[in-house]
DNA sequence: AGCACGCCGACT
DNA sequence: GTCGGCGTGCTC
């Protein structure tokens, strides 16, 4: 635009500009002009503040440079808000990847990779215009509020003012004051990370030569305390280099009054200082641990394979020591300089197991999830980053953190379906996702399991996994022995809680000073109360689902929206008053143990329990000190513990978990089961389980009292096969999802259709899933089972994006939402 | 996801 | 006649 007719000398340069991601789930990039001052310094992986739309600022990561201008009229940048870039090339391609297969936008992807303070956006910010004075005659009752608040505060938020109205909507209110010119609004974008300052204690500089200092020694006559707390200082300085005030008034016994006359006498001196949040551990190892020969000879071949595949599966049994050889490991990764990420799923993350891997790798070893602060993961952020931390035990959000030499990501219960994210998008597995990611750094990946899924097995099976087992236990002890309780058999015909033989079972262990692990897979009372009359069951009002009963907070829960409501007393179908509980939860399983076996001490794991953030931790810690005999819990007994002294496992009700409509019920049973089941008897005996079912021919439960994953796998994978299940086909979902009933429906049926053209018969459904309504949202589902034809998957997935731009392009399904789900779980 | 612009009902 | 409801369209 510019006219060269007085800048004939220099020819136009060429400008640069930016592809920007913004946090948002928008579907694409955008490209921003970079001025010309910057044009040297940015650089890509850097994030830069822009603009989107008419006033809102966000935080986004450059993608891409270009000098090639686009073809439409670029903003410019407004800011860079990183020197230097805060992830590496090699990601962001990672990120494009995920989006694609995953089916999200990269604003999705981003949103779930960097930690919450990397990502900003403006918040409006109203200010007061000074000469508009105070008076404030000419405004209506809610400008009048909102300027004499402005008088004092000079500077207001949006939401400041929506308290102050008490109005969700509150823009009217300042768009008036912004025309009656009382106020201006302005966009500002904060960076939220904060370093954490402590202050330290310096000697003044007039006494740094030696003379000075024996002088003021000397010569020191009053302000004895002031004396203690300078010869501390000394001590302090010497021993230790810096000195912290914290630290300094602990050790010396000093107030901060002393302290402060010092300071005032100029022979000491204050500042503030930035210091880690992070705490640091010695920097020692500690490899002192013995393997078996067993585990001696899987680590050798585990390396080996490792050489010709990148990556590898390790089936070791329960208890067969997988965390020593796996500590082993990744020693050689970390002696030969790389870094090494260790995953496991959020609830293993159990202070037990950190303190395993800290006892060997001190401060090498930083640990990343969802109870750490925000600060605290930027900073671990900037130190993986730059290679200050070599060793990151996490979960799955760990994998997006910028290490810089990765050589070994290890996937501990691979198997773990939690590992793959459900809400929101990004919905990725991080089993999954963490193999590409190591195909494009050329790390290697380890998966660990007792229980491979059948996904992993399969792949270690045809090869293209290296594949080790270890399928003897650490000191020799054999797998613990099954015993089925055919509650069919029993006088109450199926409806038992606990069998007299697992009661049995459970003195004898108690009175023999062991412990014992209950496994039942609900959690509150009972699963739904049924009118005893007319059979009435109460439902939640905003899902289709029964209400849970607690009897700890008498309340009726939903736990699928989360609401309670409070217990019904007379049937709302016919008045009257009788109430059967059918089925049994952890909760009443604990009233009962607490009632009937009273002289033993039981505690109850499951979500409603471990609800802070250190009950989890606290229960385990006082299991593992002998101070609970019986454990009680959901799924959540199941992960990564290791206690000793557990020598009887019961399984309240196994019928339950083989009795799902779904197509890994199986598989999921037999985790679950041979999982718990590994609880017991880990270091000292052999362990006892005893598993209540009506029907223990079941071959599931068969194989678990075998322990035979390889069987169970061969019967397994062939049903799969026969009946083109993954990992012979995958699998996409997608649920469509509106308040309307109707229009659910009828979008579901337009997608489907849409859909059918080019895929045919391989789109099923539309129909109703198991809950067809959550919070007041009614749900409609598809799945699409695809061939294992990477190009053909591809193609698939660009069909479902561009059916689902095409019926949203619909006015009418417009407000629709259509979530797919690449290989869902 | 925000958020501004635009077209129809309950008040001065 | 206006204020204010939320439908719909866009963001480099």
């Amino acid at each position: 635009m510019t006219n060269d007719l007085f800048h004939t000398e220099a020819p136009a340069t060429p400008s640069l500009f930016a592809e920007v991601i913004i946090p948002l789930a928008l579907p694409r990039t955008y490209t921003y002009a970079v001025p010309a001052a910057w044009t040297t310094q940015l650089q890509v992986g850097c994030r830069v503040e822009v603009v989107l739309g008419k006033t809102k600022r966000y935080a986004g990561i450059v993608k891409q440079l270009s000098n090639e201008a686009p073809p439409y009229p670029t903003k410019p940048i407004e800011n860079i808000l990183d020197d230097e870039p805060i992830l590496f090339p090699i990601q962001l391609k990672w990120w494009e990847w995920i989006s694609a297969y995953y089916l999200c936008t990269e604003g999705d992807v981003m949103a779930a990779a960097l930690p919450a303070h990397f990502k900003l956006s403006s918040e409006t910010q109203i200010i007061f215009n000074d000469a508009f004075g105070d008076d404030f005659s000419t405004l209506d009752n809610n400008e009048f509020l909102v300027a004499e608040a402005l008088l004092i505060r000079r500077q207001l938020s949006i939401t400041e003012v929506q308290q102050i109205l008490d109005l969700t909507h509150v823009y009217p209110v300042v768009k008036r004051l912004i025309d009656k010119q009382v106020c201006q609004v302005w966009e500002t974008l904060t960076e939220r990370y904060k370093a954490k300052l402590e202050t330290m204690v310096l000697l003044h500089p007039q006494y740094h030569t030696e003379e000075k200092l024996a002088e003021l020694l000397n010569e020191w006559s009053r302000a004895p305390k002031q004396l203690d707390i300078l010869l501390s200082y000394l001590h302090l300085a010497k021993t230790e280099g810096s000195v912290s005030q914290t630290n300094l008034l602990k050790k010396s016994g000093g107030t901060l009054a002393s302290l402060k006359g010092l300071v005032e006498k100029k022979i000491l001196l204050t500042e503030k200082r930035a210091v880690d949040r992070i705490s640091t551990l010695p920097l020692e190892l500690d490899l002192n641990i013995t393997l078996s020969a067993a585990q001696e000879r899987a680590l050798q071949q585990l390396q080996e394979q490792l050489r010709e595949k990148p990556v590898c599966l390790l089936h070791g049994v329960t208890g067969s020591g997988k965390t020593q050889l796996f500590i082993r490991l990744i020693e050689q990764y970390f002696t030969a300089g790389k870094q090494v990420l260790y995953l496991l799923p959020e609830i293993a993350l159990t202070a037990q197991m950190i303190r395993r891997l800290q006892a060997h790798f001190g401060g090498h070893i930083a640990i990343y999830h969802s109870k750490f602060s925000d600060n605290e993961r930027v900073e671990l952020w900037h130190k993986v980053r730059q290679g200050s931390v070599r060793i990151v035990l996490g979960a799955r959000s760990a994998l997006f953190l910028p290490f810089q030499d990765l050589g070994l990501i290890v996937v501990d219960e691979e198997h773990d379906s939690s590992f793959k994210q459900q809400e929101p998008a990004p919905r990725y597995h991080a089993r999954d996702a963490a193999i590409y990611y190591a195909r494009l750094t050329g790390a290697h990946v380890v998966l660990g399991s007792a229980t491979p899924s059948l996904e992993s097995y399969f792949h270690a099976k045809r090869g293209k996994y290296g594949l080790v087992s270890l399928l003897e236990r650490f000191g020799g002890i054999e797998l613990p022995e099954i015993e089925f309780i055919n509650t069919r058999h029993l006088p109450s015909r199926g409806k038992v809680m606990i069998s007299p033989r697992l009661r049995e079972g459970m003195e004898k262990a108690i009175a023999a000073k062991k412990q014992v692990i209950l496994f039942q897979n609900r959690r509150g009372y009972t699963s739904y109360l049924t009118c005893g009359t007319c059979g009435y069951i109460p439902q939640c009002t905003q899902c289709d689902v029964t209400l849970t009963f607690h009897k700890q907070s008498n309340k009726l829960q939903c736990h699928y929206c989360g609401t309670s409501y409070p217990k019904v007393v007379t049937c709302p179908a016919c008045g009257t008053v009788t109430w059967k509980d059918s089925n049994f939860g952890t909760e009443k399983i604990e009233e009962y143990l607490t009632k009937e076996l009273a002289d033993m001490r039981v505690a109850r794991m499951d979500v409603d329990t471990v609800r802070g953030k250190h009950a989890h931790d606290q229960l385990i810690r006082q299991f593992e000190q002998g101070r609970i005999d019986v454990l009680v819990g959901t799924q959540m007994v199941v992960k990564g513990l290791d206690f000793e002294q557990v020598s009887l496992v019961g399984i309240l009700d196994a019928d339950s978990m083989l009795h799902f409509a779904d197509f890994r019920v199986n598989e999921r049973a037999f985790q679950l089961m041979e999982q718990v089941s590994g609880r017991a008897g880990r270091k000292s005996a052999q362990g006892k389980v005893l598993i209540q079912t009506s029907y223990p021919q079941h071959p599931v439960l068969q194989w678990v009292k075998q322990h035979d994953f390889v069987s169970f796998f061969e019967q397994e994978i062939s049903n799969r096969q026969q009946y083109h299940y993954p990992p012979f086909t995958r699998i996409i979902h997608l649920l469509v999802r509106h308040k309307d009933r109707m229009l659910t429906e009828l979008a579901a049926e337009a997608l489907a259709d849409l859909l059918r053209k080019d895929l045919g018969d391989r789109v099923m459904g539309p129909s109703i899933p198991v809950i067809g309504r959550v919070r007041n949202q009614y749900r409609m589902e598809l799945q699409i089972k695809l061939p294992l034809d990477s190009q053909f998957i591809q193609q698939a997935k660009q069909l479902i994006r561009n059916a689902q731009a095409l019926l949203q392009a619909e006015a009418r399904f417009r407000p629709v939402v259509i979530i797919p789900d690449v290989d869902p779980v």
